[in-house]
DNA sequence: TATGAATGAGGCTTCATTCAT
DNA sequence: AATGAATGAAGCCTCATTCAT
């Protein structure tokens, strides 16, 4: 028998990948990094310990894959949003678009969440999460400069920490948390 | 020497779990739950590892009495604020009290978050720290009730969420945070 | 195309067989046996893992087969010397091949020395070592015994043991060893 | 019942690492470093895999100080020869404790030829055999010197080449090896 | 013949927990 | 009550070998 094509190796590749890093995703986000083996996760992808390596290098690799490849989809979302200018309407805008993606993404903030909250974990993905985030930091803060508050670091400090603390709750209680509602209260009076 | 009596054997044992506890939730904090090992707290706690299991059943317990103690001490802080009366003036009170518990006790606040961030540790303990904080989100709520917003709930959630995610960040970067400028604004804007 | 005949598939096979031993030897010598895949050899010899166990059953025979084809290589040099006279002539032209080689093929003693050095590794290929080694240990016993040395065959362990041990030393820092001085001094005084 | 005294566990302890060193050093010896797992020499000392570490870091740690014990042993029978002088009978006094310890520690020699023969063992460990072998090499120069031979250094390098060869060999097949006939060789025809 | 995905045993190490003293 | 030696179950990772294609 002939081997297989390059074209199919890279379709198998492609499956096992996705795979993988659906089951790792869900896992780590339910019970945090530390608490998830990577057995585990083969077992949840339903493959060997094995060829976990042939796909990832290790653990912390795995990891990194999965929250980068969540900020580079999430990224494909907002960034439908134009960063160019500040105004009010654009800000609203990336608000929502951030609420629109915990509802969507759920599963994905709650890894994140559980990343960020384990200094530990964090410090192996932190340059890739600024790299994400400070774009739109930059963006609020220079809003709430052109709008003339007194102190639009502070604000933007003030914003930040409430969507990850919407985050976090929502993460925790997604049958309970009033996300629209919040939401509405966000725009009348911090925007 | 006389034996000592059931009272003192009772105090040593009161002081020596209290110090088994402060040491293990300094290092608990400073390197999340899965990074100390009972060996490390029992020589920070100046005891031996075999001696820790007289005073906790095993590691779990250890870290949900932690949570727990943390929890009550800081209770003990805010129940100086007057739980009857919900006037603004109590409010802005409570909430001071929260943040001046953040510079205080930072690490503490690490570990909470680091806590209640992974679902399946924060089930250990979900119980107590509701019936905790249960008291003062009832009374932000009559509070924006008896403002007359129109949605008293969602800014409970609101203020909730962004205490939480204040402490996350602050916790992250305490240095840059800057926590009391982000408290005038809130007092301005959201109370 | 036509198919192969017999004989090109046989010369394929030959010349693949040469590669993939070439990398291997290269590569165990310089990493050790244990410290080298059977990945980096195939990468190395330019053919997939699997095809490997085409050519040889496992890793052992592998090794195995390395040996015994060194041996054989080194032996074809020596035997340009002629086995039948042991003229003091001889011997020395026997010894001075032996430290010739060295040079030339630092990289097989290496591994011969860490093969022959670990008693269950020599096992396996004891047999044909002692097989090949013999004639010119029997020359050398010859020439003592015709030298009338009160001892012979202590005579020829020593050299035995000097040339091994002149392998050993002289593999682990190639750049420091004086091969050529010291080859004159067994010359002058042993021989 | 009260714990064990300070004295009970040092002895406790002493009598457990030589079991293990012993194991160790028969096992490394006869199977080469990396051929022996931790699994295997604790249950050759009769302990868990566990305990291993409660006695060393860890696997190289344990071949380290297996050796440094070893060369620590073997110096205080060698150090009785008086380093100060290098008469030729004090050379010859060097030579006969070497020989002597080859068939007293035939393990150790073997343990000491398989790491000198794994360049990636043997780095772990060169220095510290490189600081046991130095003030011999150094007397032996010094001999060679003060005799007034044309090439001090290859004469010391050849008699270092020879007893490590030696050890090799005999180590090889202690039963065959000549050593004492081979020893008198020696100190007539190179000393 | 040829490929590389896939397996699974096994290696090193850690650590919560137990237990003899 | 107190100690720390001892255990054993995992955890991460590697790699020789097999197998579907």
């Amino acid at each position: 028998m002939s081997p297989r094509t390059k074209k199919q190796l890279k379709e198998i590749r492609r499956n096992r990948k996705e795979s993988i890093v659906a089951s790792a995703m869900k896992l780590f986000a339910e019970n945090g990094y530390q608490n998830v083996t990577i057995s585990t996760i083969a077992k949840a992808a339903g493959i060997s310990k094995g060829l976990m390596y042939n796909y990832f290098d290790n653990k912390e690799h795995l990891l990194k894959e999965i929250i980068i490849e969540g900020i580079r989809q999430m990224m494909a979302d907002i960034d439908k949003v134009d960063t160019a200018l500040v105004t009010r309407e654009i800000i609203v805008k990336l608000i929502e678009s951030n609420f629109q993606m915990m509802k969507t993404d759920l599963q994905y903030w709650q890894l994140y969440i559980s990343v960020i909250s384990q200094p530990k974990v964090m410090n192996l993905v932190k340059n890739e999460v600024m790299a994400m985030i400070m774009p739109y930091l930059t963006m609020i803060s220079t809003y709430y400069q052109n709008k003339g508050v007194k102190n639009p670091m502070a604000h933007t400090f003030l914003v930040g920490a409430l969507m990850d603390g919407i985050a976090l709750d929502y993460a925790m209680a997604p049958d309970e948390f009033p996300l629209d509602e919040v939401k509405e209260i966000i725009i009348e009076k911090l925007l």
